[in-house]
DNA sequence: GTATGCGGGAGAT
DNA sequence: ATCTCCCGCATAC
């Protein structure tokens, strides 16, 4: 038994026995468990465990309580190929655990997304853990017994959050350069994107041997993408407190959870459920106002600009993952294979292929990498009609336009005031993008930019064997790249927007939207972007005009 | 940015 | 009264 245990005391005890003899610092106390620690030990000052506690108020300064947060586990509670199951730490911070949820499984091999399994290993309660200080002695008391597994260590998920950092790795990334340095082309070739420019302006636009596609955006149509963000709170018309009304939090398109989406899209039946309060026409019949309706995916126009920055930095965050592990396919890329959390593979290696309906066995492998979008709604407040203007629209394309950033899943409409039917939106104050540093819109979508399989590349697609069997449906007569160039050859990572997806790139295949370039495409993004990249297919690489 | 601690407060029992 | 949980705030790294 524990030398420190021998004497019967409680945490709440008035006289706490002096004791002679201490325990070994416990990390992973389970159980109804006491230990007395020497006041020197480092551990027991800082209260630390292995498992994910944090601070609970229990009104008493003397003593510090803790509770556990659980483990964040894989929804669809997939094996790694190691044989062990995926159970990372869940972040202490309130809103840095609310970010994990709903990340991709870090299981290359995995659709699933993370979630936390809560600990109820007290009573239904989380298993609690006590600290009181004395003179002469730390002492600790747990409850409960964990009823679930351990999380990853406190350092192998500081290490993992500092691996994760995409957007730090880019810099010293492959391809940072043919990315975020636009005079830079994808090829490898320097070239001012002047001469670029121009050349795609000259260019024929010929499409026999050669293959087109418009990666590359004009500031305009950036803006547009961020404007279209700006967006007004769709409404419905629910009970909140019903199961079966029950919204899902995740908001990623392709959520698989069981509660009802809150997914909006344009179009799709989620807009008689979640009306636009700028469309008369999807109010209930028989209804003239919006009174009974509840506004969903609000945004705090107070806090918009932040909240846009860091949906970019999300997005691009996400973009790069995806692209990273498509140049830089190999596991020590970033020397993840000698530390200890590269039991979990890759940190992104399971975005690339997700299937966006995971339960349909037909569905395109194309049209899906972009799973990896972290999508987490907030619980915010009201925007304020006030702050919106009309300039803020773009043109009649804003019908199509549409925001997958996380918190900010709304399309781009009408600006309305709603100050008339949610007085709170009276007071907010105008807002200009201008005033805050936003990471450039055309980096971000430059990261969105279709891309090739380079002659460099070994391994195309990486970790899929789906894509490699794939094949465009014949009907798409019109695509350039089919037959011989099958879509092995390009991947597209930018149109996880589904909505403008589906009402842009109609293809077809085994009854699923796809994601192919073809020509529907080109035509759409030919009106919208000044710029674009002609290539064509010859000795087994692409050669960019 | 996240971890950690504090303390007010609401709601449950 | 006691307990849990939520939240904002403040500090440390
Ligand atoms: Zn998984
Ligand atoms: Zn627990």
């Amino acid at each position: 038994m524990c030398p420190g245990n021998n004497q019967e005391w409680d945490i709440n005890d008035n006289n706490i026995p002096r004791v002679t003899t201490y325990d070994q610092f416990q990390e992973w106390s389970d159980g109804h468990t006491r230990f007395v620690y020497r006041p020197d030990c480092e551990e027991a000052r800082r209260h630390s465990s292995g498992w994910a506690m944090r601070n609970t108020n229990n009104h008493n300064v003397h003593i510090l309580k803790k509770s556990c947060l659980g483990v964040l586990v894989c929804s669809l509670r997939c094996t790694l190929d190691n044989g062990n199951k995926v159970h990372l730490r869940p972040a202490i911070c309130d809103k840095a655990r609310k970010k994990q949820q709903g990340k991709p499984c870090p299981n290359r091999k995995c659709n699933g997304r993370l979630e936390v399994l809560p600990c109820r290993g007290h009573c239904g309660y989380p298993v609690t853990h006590f600290w009181r200080h004395t003179e002469f002695a730390i002492f600790f008391q747990a409850k409960g017994n964990h009823d679930h597994p351990r999380p990853e260590p406190k350092a192998s998920a500081e290490a993992r959050r500092m691996g994760q950092s995409a957007l730090r790795m880019l810099k010293s990334s492959k391809i940072s350069g043919a990315l975020l340095n636009p005079s830079v082309s994808l090829n490898g070739n320097a070239e001012s994107r002047k001469t670029r420019e121009s050349k795609n302006k000259t260019a024929s636009n010929h499409n026999s041997g050669h293959y087109q596609w418009y990666g590359e955006t004009n500031i305009a149509y950036c803006e547009a993408q961020l404007s279209k963000a700006i967006a007004e709170p769709r409404l419905a018309k629910f009970d909140a407190n019903l199961e079966s009304e029950k919204l899902c939090s995740h908001s990623f398109a392709d959520c698989t959870c069981s509660l009802r989406s809150n997914y909006n899209y344009i179009g799709n039946s989620m807009d008689a459920a979640f009306p636009s309060i700028s469309d008369n026409s999807n109010k209930h019949a028989n209804e003239s106002t919006f009174d009974g309706y509840t506004p969903i995916l609000q945004v705090d126009v107070s806090d918009l600009t932040q909240k846009m920055s860091n949906a970019i930095d999300t997005h691009a965050d996400n973009v790069f993952q995806n692209l990273d592990k498509i140049v830089n396919p190999s596991m020590d890329a970033y020397n993840f294979d000698s530390r200890e959390h590269s039991k979990y593979g890759m940190p992104f290696d399971s975005y690339q292929y997700q299937k966006p309906m995971a339960n349909s066995a037909n569905a395109s492998p194309l049209n899906g990498t972009h799973g990896n979008q972290v999508a987490v709604n907030w619980e915010s407040s009201f925007y304020s009609s006030e702050t919106m203007n009309q300039n803020f629209c773009y043109g009649n394309l804003m019908h199509l336009q549409h925001a997958n950033f996380y918190d900010q899943q709304i399309y781009f409409g009408d600006i309305y005031d709603t100050s008339e039917h949610f007085p709170q939106n009276s007071n907010s104050e105008m807002m200009n993008f201008d005033e805050y540093e936003l990471m450039h819109p055309n980096d971000i979508l430059a990261l969105d930019a279709p891309f090739v399989k380079q002659e460099t590349q070994s391994a195309w697609p990486p970790f899929s064997e789906e894509v490699r069997s794939y094949e465009l449906d014949p009907m798409a007569t019109q695509c350039d790249l089919k037959g011989k160039d099958s879509p092995d050859n390009y991947i597209v990572t930018s149109l996880d927007d589904r909505q403008q997806h589906n009402e842009c790139f109609p293809l077809q295949w085994n009854g699923q939207s796809s994601n192919g370039v073809n020509a529907l495409q080109r035509e759409f993004f030919g009106d919208s972007l000044n710029m674009k990249t002609e290539a064509y297919y010859e000795n087994d690489k692409y050669i960019f005009l």
